[in-house]
DNA sequence: CTTGACTCTATACTGGGGTATAGGGTGTAT
DNA sequence: ATACACCCTATACCCCAGTATAGAGTCAAG
């Protein structure tokens, strides 16, 4: 099943616009296209293009999620390479788990603390969150 | 330990000129003058910084950040209304810990096919994220 | 065979989050 | 008492990630 480029922005809740844009920045392959110039987008596309909003939202730059996208094993490449940056952006990935975990937990007493009434004017979103590098 | 902003800004990693803009945008509390104008941080400040900065690269915008300092079991507010907005932001921050989870284990497979050289080249990252809402 | 909803390219504009500069005061070491 | 590294406000500028607009072509339904 082929997409046209405003369905694709439809599914994805975007503008047409930001798909082209993502084009432009090479984050999403440029489509095949009907004879007319008309964009036409697989399945394939808006599985990618999703996994660009998500990683965005966790902060990710547009540049660091198309090196995310961009980590396969490709034989081109050097292995050593490709498992190098992978485990860089692991321990990215492993910082930010750490952090939201903790963040939870913070949200999750305060919660509590509202439910017992228990808490004097104090901020536990910060006090929990004390011991950083 | 009182700290002048140079020091504080040093600290935290960022421009000085960050710090102020930080005060204006009502993030960090107007800190102490001396009798010449210098600003005096606390190390309050400082931890309250350094949450911004982690917050922030979790893809929360400088309004939300502002919004998760903001909640605390203050006695002035309705108990019910904090809670309702912790719960909000736990919902928010444990669908950032889903995503990077499995962001995680994509990874790792990754790593792991490098190792034994079993990948064609496609994207694992992207094959492992398929069922998506 | 035209109307209305779509698409195309190219270019200009916007908002968030800083960053830089000008012009001036402070503080302490020599 | 002056040199130097720091601080102040105010204002202007910058980059990223879109968003909007102009001007033109496409296509299906009536």
């Amino acid at each position: 099943m082929e997409l046209k480029i405003g369905e694709l922005a439809k599914q994805a809740g975007i503008h047409i616009q930001t798909v082209r844009y993502y084009e432009r920045k090479g984050l999403l392959f440029a489509p095949s296209r009907s004879a007319s110039g008309y964009r036409y987008y697989s399945l394939e596309s808006l599985k990618r293009l999703n996994f660009i909003l998500k990683a965005k939202e966790l902060g990710f730059s547009l540049k660091e999620v198309q090196e995310l996208l961009e980590l396969r094993a490709d034989p081109k490449e050097s292995c050593q390479q490709v498992q190098a940056q992978a485990r860089l952006k692991q321990v990215e990935v492993q910082k930010k788990i750490n952090f939201l975990t903790r963040l939870d937990h913070s949200l999750g007493q305060l919660i509590q603390a509202c439910e017992h009434r228990s808490l004097e004017d104090q901020c536990p979103i910060l006090t929990n969150l004390e011991d950083e590098a």
